[in-house]
DNA sequence: GCCTGATGCTCAAACGTTTCAGCACTTCCT
DNA sequence: AGGAAGTGCTGAAACGTTTGAGCATCAGGC
């Protein structure tokens, strides 16, 4: 039907189809029969533009379809109106794992409520790593960011709390006291799931497989496992075996925690991938999950759910992290100076079939 | 040297440190000593820059730290930099998956090399999708996008293309000649695997869990799956099931096909989720697998490695996918009017335990 | 000596937005 | 009547970038 000549110096008015022209406040202003200045102002809801003007010029930007360019108005206002989510390749065994999916699920419900976009740099490459993010907020493309690394110490984290631009850390990060950050409290969803193991089960021989100790994630689930073993009253013995959170390093904590430990009834994994790990040692020595040997894990972030027997779990509340975050940054953006503070997000004991027999849904 | 007043009234220069004013083309200007415009064109290696200045002006910037500011030049040039992956709601069983953090990464990298930035849109509530990705697109936030959905006549997936934005789309569309797509030949890969069960394993009854027949995908998995068995030279018994590619629909269809097949040697489901479905309830009936009933899922996003028996299953390349995609859609960025192609990358078959003992990597 | 062409830069304008000072007009108060 | 205050808008400027036109300067060819 209509002709579509693209970047178009004949036709005139293209009320829609490919390759039309952006709408612009001048296009509104024109069409009401004010100057652009006032229409910004109507849009935005200035007291000392009149009521019919404001009505007039909203009628017209739904009609034409206004959306305001975020060039325009990044490069008036100083700042973009995006958030960027900063995954540093030290977070590289998020990967692969929903926990990052969800939190971007989190951030992305609350950007849209705030009217506001999500970047992402993922840096899978380390020579580009820091390139890339510091790319994104040099070049101001984001006005705050959000970061979701969990190694202690990592270099990048408090360079980039150090630029001054508003950011909000994924995770604890006790020393980092001048940062703002939402986490989970891991040290009492360990000491839940130890707890459990003890309490209910009346398990009294327990290891441990941590994560790597330069993690705060890994330190506070050993330190709740800890806690709850020696707060139990009854004499017990536990066991640790240090690993990185992959399946092998579970398979190999197993192993040495079996080797050293006589009459061994349950591991605590620090996560799901290391107690899957940790469930094919057992099984490749014959050993059956829950009756010789219960199990946990921790993070509930999918693999949980389909191993045979399903494991008992810590869920971890990523898409609310994500959107708590979210949230806190934006509250940074508009206040310029918001208080520091350290949120720290409850987490569920999940029990399933890998520590024992009771409250798991039977199949039919 | 040059004093900095621009945010505080106090201190004079600031080399570094948090609330230093951004570096831009004026900065450096005023210290190489020529105009702003020079140094943009020196910096874009304009031939009508000397050599001197150039240089010059490079090292100015390096020492400075400058990076261009995204707003400036994205409403200088009339698009931005960025590109947008867009994820409607319809594709809501992608979420959980680790397919799309996959696919970010691919994404991710490309716009790295190409110097430019991901934002994104996954929109989980129905009633903000439209808006959300849409404000991206009109506030011309991002110069293209990608689009990850599945479904067939999905109306936001036509109205993107029609917009004339560049579009890249994730999948195969055939009623979309008009569009660019990169997707998997599902094609082959549900032929290689329903062929694996034929020829490699002589199994000769075999039933198909279909995906909702509106995707693509499920369409095409179901054809590769129905020419393999019509090619088989030897008579063969083919069933189908149609489910909706979530863990409860393999129940149902594996249910389904055991009480209509007799003799049924084996079940094709066309994701790992429902094969995962599919052997619960063989279990539950006391079927052993592969011994009674063989298995094969699809996708391999991280679901089939960790069942037992591990899941037999075709390789979707998903990282590959968001590379090839945001490639060719830095292509039409850059070309204006490239020519729409559809690449369909290839797919491999996984073998594992579920459809009968060949090759396990076996426990030690 | 003058034209031609090349070289190396500057200037101004433009992208779309927001904001601030200011103008014109009305209304109210004394 | 005359000033003050309020109301509703306009115009200009600015954010940082890119680019085309234009202005010098200089080398070489006749």
């Amino acid at each position: 039907m209509t002709p579509v000549e693209q970047v178009n110096k004949t036709s005139k008015a293209q009320p829609s189809g490919p390759g039309r022209a952006p709408v612009t406040l001048r296009d509104i202003a024109s069409v009401v029969g004010v100057s652009p200045s006032a229409v910004s102002m109507a849009l935005a809801d200035h007291p000392r533009i009149g009521r019919a003007t404001k009505e007039a010029v909203r009628a017209a930007a739904r009609e034409l379809g206004y959306v305001a360019n975020s060039a325009g108005r990044a490069l008036r206002a100083g700042r973009s109106t995006s958030i960027a989510v900063v995954v540093p390749n030290t977070a590289q065994h998020v990967f692969g794992h929903p926990y990052f999916m969800q939190l971007l699920v989190g951030v992305t419900s609350s950007a849209n409520a705030h009217d506001s976009t999500v970047l992402i740099s993922t840096n899978p490459d380390q020579h580009h790593e820091v390139a890339a993010y510091d790319r994104i907020l040099r070049s101001q493309a984001a006005g705050g960011a959000i970061i979701a690394s969990a190694a202690i110490n990592d270099p990048n984290v408090s360079r980039m709390v150090d630029t001054g631009l508003p950011v909000v850390l994924i995770g604890r990060y006790p020393h980092l006291p001048q940062a703002v950050s939402v986490g989970v409290d891991d040290v009492a969803g360990a000491a839940a799931a130890t707890g459990h193991l003890l309490s209910d089960h009346g398990l009294r021989r327990i290891g441990h497989i941590s994560g790597p100790l330069e993690h705060q994630t890994a330190l506070d689930r050993y330190e709740g496992f800890r806690a709850a073993m020696t707060q139990c009253p009854e004499p017990c013995v536990q066991g640790l075996a240090i690993g990185d959170f992959s399946e092998q390093a579970g398979r190999d904590g197993a192993a040495q925690l079996l080797d050293g430990m006589s009459g061994l009834q349950a591991i605590f994994a620090a996560n799901d991938e290391m107690a899957y790990g940790a469930l094919l040692e057992l099984r490749s020595r014959g050993l059956r999950v829950p009756q010789d040997v219960a199990l946990v894990g921790y993070d509930d972030f999918g693999v949980s759910r389909l191993t045979t027997p399903t494991l008992t779990t810590v869920r971890v509340p990523a898409e609310d992290l994500g959107w708590q975050a979210a949230e806190r940054l934006f509250g940074l953006i508009d206040a310029a100076a918001g208080e520091v503070t350290h949120s720290v997000l409850p987490i569920e004991l999940v029990p399933r079939e890998s520590c024992g027999t009771h409250s798991v849904p039977s199949v039919p």
